[in-house]
DNA sequence: CTGAAAGCGCTAACAG
DNA sequence: CTGTTAGCGCTTTCAG
């Protein structure tokens, strides 16, 4: 049994330090931080006894005396904007275990991408022992301070050619290969791109990749089949695809740089009577929840999120060991979930 | 111009600290102290010559030493379950530019129902200045321990009755009750709910509304057409639908606890042919992005999420303050935002 | 294996 | 207004 909330008792600043315990426990207090920084060098008897004075008094290692004498926090940064595509907090949630399994704190940073000065601050204050950068562009400053200040960082999901960090990626130029190929073989004879701005590299991978194949296969992508938006939002993929729609012989298929305008897509043809997947492919990426729901089905790319985010914590928690290794680019190959919107057509053999 | 990220300089470890700037302005170090934790005390001129020396010497206030000084981190808390639901994503949106501007830092803690160790172990060490809880219970272990430790604590979104803590949130009860007002006055028969688990304040009031209503009405809810989900996905939104659907005589209305599971309702009518709203109204709430959806068009509740978010903002910062005001709860109005889900039927007059 | 002692960088009295 | 001084709670030599 619990005891009611509302009749627990306040210790608030009590605040029981190492000195307290180690007089309750007749030790030295040089004694107590040994048995809790785990630095070996106790009998394990005192360690024993240690522990257990400290547990009923309730001590906890103050961690700012702590990181302030070692210089190390504990904790991550995470820089990731736009959390309104919902890639993001999957990517989040998923981290969060990874970092606690790896005896790590993780501070997350929402920020614009206009105003980065939280991150940018943190940095500089080198109040985290490292960073990990979700939604890195080329442009982006507080890259820039993290590699100025030469905290470990390491890049998930976005990444930023020339520069050595550790970045962890899904083959999204193959991914865009991948949906062309899929298209072209499969006798869609009008197809089109939803693009976007060319900073994040996920984007300008798959847009690569599907050009590229395109033209491979003899049929480039008409200029006039190409929609780039402004922003990644369900608004912006449901204007470009009315644009599409609305021209005198409009596209079979469209392949859309991400799933959220990939959803806008879909509404934009439901919106003007167009028959998904009779009149219409619809392919986007990322495949977030909302891609298996019904009212999209939508057929769209799987990053690896689990084993992105286990390297990528994988790689932060050895620099921020001290890693010498030379850094490098780790890319995971990606899957296509076929769905409802493109008649659940299975992949046609390449060649 | 920027200089190329690639050719920059690493100035890893330098760390000027308040002593290095004190020599280089020829002052003592308690003058540096004073000119950067913005004390007074220091002459203009001297502050503006202290300040020059640091800026060129890129110096900046060691934030764990300060804390450990002052036992104030300048951080604070969120605790947060459940990413997946858009709603909590868009709080912590909200959240952060307010935070920005009360001049604390943000970390959030995404925690698992069922692991709330990492944001307990921060309450506990105290490395944060307070907490804002965005989905708290009764049964929150994370909210013992922060009431035990006696750490500033505002409660936003669910509330905890009984506790002498601060607390924010909309009046879902007043919500279920026009919800109800709406379907009745509008002449709809067999009226449905789709609730979950009692625990959130919010479902249990809004069901406690809605509920409530009918009865008044002389149409209490009948067994039948109530499902109870086990956690609010949308796959549990669907499934609890699809059971409503098959009914002898299916409802003409249903009202969903929160809008992800109105989305699962309303994909389940889509499955079973059911139209939307000619057969069926379909209400949810919280009124996330995804409800303003062609696909959706779903009529449902919305949260002042912005005016919550500040209010419990500036309660958090006057209550790290020291501010021994007797706390209490703080509940705003919500709306009814009225789409296609309900024929777009405008709201009829009380009474 | 354990204790004593020296700070990490900063703030906050206390004198001057 | 400014310098001096004494720590915040912890880790880490250095002796014993």
């Amino acid at each position: 049994m619990q005891a009611p909330l509302e009749a627990m008792v306040f210790d608030r600043l009590k605040s029981v330090t190492s000195q307290d315990v180690a007089h309750a426990a007749g030790v030295s207090q040089a004694t107590v931080s040994r048995v809790f920084a785990k630095r070996g060098n106790v009998q394990p008897i005192t360690a024993e006894q240690v522990r257990r004075v400290a547990g009923e008094l309730g001590y906890r290692p103050n961690v700012m005396a702590r990181a302030m004498r070692t210089s190390r926090t504990g904790t991550v940064g995470i820089v990731v904007s736009r959390l309104g595509n919902p890639l993001y907090p999957l990517m989040l949630q998923t981290l969060g275990p990874k970092m606690v399994d790896a005896g790590l704190r993780m501070v997350v940073w929402s920020v614009d991408e206009s105003d980065e000065t939280c991150a940018i601050d943190a940095i500089k204050e080198r109040s985290v022992d490292g960073v990990l950068m979700m939604t890195a562009t080329a442009e982006s400053s507080a890259l820039r301070e993290v590699v100025k200040s030469g905290l470990p960082v390491v890049l998930i999901n976005r990444v930023v050619d020339g520069l050595p960090l550790d970045q962890v990626e899904s083959d999204n130029r193959a991914g865009g290969t991948c949906v062309a190929h899929y298209f072209a073989a499969t006798g869609r004879r009008r197809i089109a791109l939803i693009g976007g701005p060319q900073a994040p590299s996920t984007i300008r991978n798959r847009d690569l990749g599907f050009r590229d194949q395109l033209a491979a296969l003899g049929a480039p992508l008409k200029k006039q089949l190409t929609a780039y938006v402004e922003n990644f939002s369900y608004a912006a993929g449901f204007a470009a695809a009315m644009r599409l729609l609305e021209l005198a012989t409009p596209p079979d298929a469209i392949f859309c740089a991400n799933d959220v305008l990939a959803l806008g897509a879909r509404d934009a043809a439901r919106r003007r009577g167009v028959r998904v997947p009779e009149d219409l492919w619809l392919v986007g990426y990322d495949d977030i929840d909302m891609a298996a729901w019904d009212a999209f089905d939508l057929t769209t790319i799987r990053q690896p999120i689990n084993e992105m985010c286990q390297i990528a914590t994988d790689l932060l928690v050895a620099r921020i060991g001290g890693s010498t290794k030379t850094p490098g680019k780790t890319v995971v190959p990606n899957d296509l979930i076929i769905r409802g919107s493109t008649g659940r057509h299975p992949f046609p053999a390449l060649g």
